[in-house]
DNA sequence: TTCCTTTTACGAAAACATTCGTATATACTT
DNA sequence: AAGTATATACGAATGTTTTCGTAAAAGGAA
């Protein structure tokens, strides 16, 4: 089985793999209108951007047309997943449940989200000591 | 009220922070060997860092004896917070409670813990529509 | 004192990450 | 076809973080 090093997308590449995870595949105009929504910054720059991060093999484009149009290769679930390990071990020490607390104390969560979370837990009580 | 910038850690600064927030104020020896413990790093590096936080405001030096002695001067809670917040946006797109599924899903969290956790949810539902 | 060890001071290199100017190619409009 | 708009390619400047070599200062041991 060949080694895979867990990509680490830096905060810009997060940036850029929001947006194609939440529209899909996308050209360059697109995911630069996307960020200038919330940010300043020029087209070239995103441009130059995802064409570095197609070369780490986080995005693939496709050529055949003029406009490339770029499709993540990281999926979204397993990528936060490996970015919450590293965040929980960096500022929670790893204590999960630090940083759980944290997350709802200072966060309006709906009635509904909170009860997924509940049911989750009384899932999770099942396998525990 | 004078506006208070929120300080951005990087993630050699967490490290740093970390140990003294677990050790109280120490030395750059102290520190220096803790973050030895987990990673190869020079001594004059990890000296650097921290002058270098201290310049930031993050850290303050004592410098009555000869091995000078730092203190945190970020709390530990309050950063962490402040890092969650950012995280949350960044990598969750800012939700909360997906973020906390992932992180109870994916790592085993003691009986006690979970009951706390619980807890919170109750008060939580209280105020919540 | 002299030698050895530990500490801080300083500056600069190395490693990453971000930004953008300019050139060139491709398509669209008139 | 000529002119305009939009795309990619490329390279380099800028900015930030991390690393460490070297020197000077301070303290302890012989």
């Amino acid at each position: 089985m060949t080694l895979e090093k867990t990509p680490k997308p830096t905060e810009s590449e997060l940036e850029i793999l929001q947006v194609l995870w939440q529209h899909g595949a996308s050209t360059v105009r697109l995911v630069h209108e996307e960020l200038s929504k919330t940010k300043e910054v020029g087209y070239t720059t995103t441009l130059k951007l995802m064409q570095i991060m197609a070369e780490k093999g986080m995005l693939e484009a496709d050529k055949t047309s003029r406009s490339h149009i770029y499709r993540p290769l990281l999926e979204e679930e397993k990528t936060q997943q490996q970015l919450l390990d590293r965040f929980m071990d960096a500022a929670f020490r790893g204590s999960a449940s630090k940083l759980v607390m944290q997350a709802l104390g200072n966060s309006n969560t709906s009635k509904e989200e909170l009860n997924e979370i509940r049911n989750l837990l009384d899932k999770l009580e099942g396998g525990n000591k």
